[in-house]
DNA sequence: GACCAGGCACATC
DNA sequence: GATGTGCATGGT
């Protein structure tokens, strides 16, 4: 039995299914996924709120409106500067490429459009893959600090292994599953949610013992 | 008041 | 390649 899949299997049992991406369309989804870094995601829901209130959540609006306005708009998300920025530097990058469109950018091929997202500054590889995953739905495994700390404490795999040592873990025994992909990490965002944090709650977790 | 949250870039050794 | 630090709001 994959080990992988008996993993998932735990975390579905328990937990059910979790109805990732929070977010309406593929551009809000995006956005979402700069929003959210190490950042709770009821802060970025605020911040996603007041684009919206402020008609601004379209990558035309966003591109032009000054820097100093689309970092008040998203202050409660936290970082506010630093993610107004990323958020310019990865609307500059969708309209000069692919003509401001989610759905031209979903045409490119899946790992040339990785590389060319980790270009982009501010947007690194678990931000780079949820993008991929969730708005372009295209089959890549996110990473999270959730996902790292379960495997660790369950040692399948250190800690302080990379990224995509991670991510190949994944890829290398599951099947290529948008689905699949979508569920299993949003599956570990819940467990870190409700187990598996910085101070972990060992007790009643549903991987104890695998 | 301390700790944490669905990272990333950059400096320094 | 490894380690440390700044970025910042809002909930527990």
């Amino acid at each position: 039995m994959n080990r992988l899949l008996e993993i998932y299997r735990r975390l579905y049992d328990a937990f059910g299914p979790q109805h990732w991406w929070p977010g309406e369309t593929p551009f809000e989804i995006a956005v979402g996924a700069i929003l959210t870094q190490n950042t709770n995601w009821g802060n970025v829901e605020k911040a996603i709120m007041n684009l919206k209130k402020e008609n601004a959540l379209s990558p035309e609006i966003i591109h032009k409106i000054k820097l100093s306005r689309l970092a008040s708009l998203i202050r409660p998300a936290g970082y506010f500067n630093i993610k107004a920025k990323r958020l310019k530097a990865f609307i500059s990058f969708l309209m000069n490429e692919y003509e401001g469109s989610l759905k031209r950018m979903k045409e490119e091929d899946t790992q040339i459009l990785r590389l060319r997202l980790l270009r982009i500054h501010g947007i690194g590889p678990e931000t780079a893959d949820s993008i991929i995953l969730y708005a372009l739905e295209k089959p890549v495994f996110v990473v999270d600090a959730y996902t790292k700390r379960a495997l660790s404490r369950h040692e399948f795999i250190e800690f302080n292994r990379t990224y995509e040592d991670f991510q190949k873990f994944f890829h290398s025994s599951l099947n290529r599953d948008v689905k699949l992909f979508n569920e299993y990490h949003a599956l570990f965002v819940k467990l870190g949610k409700t187990y598996c944090r910085k101070k972990p709650i060992c007790n009643g977790c549903p991987l104890e013992g695998v």
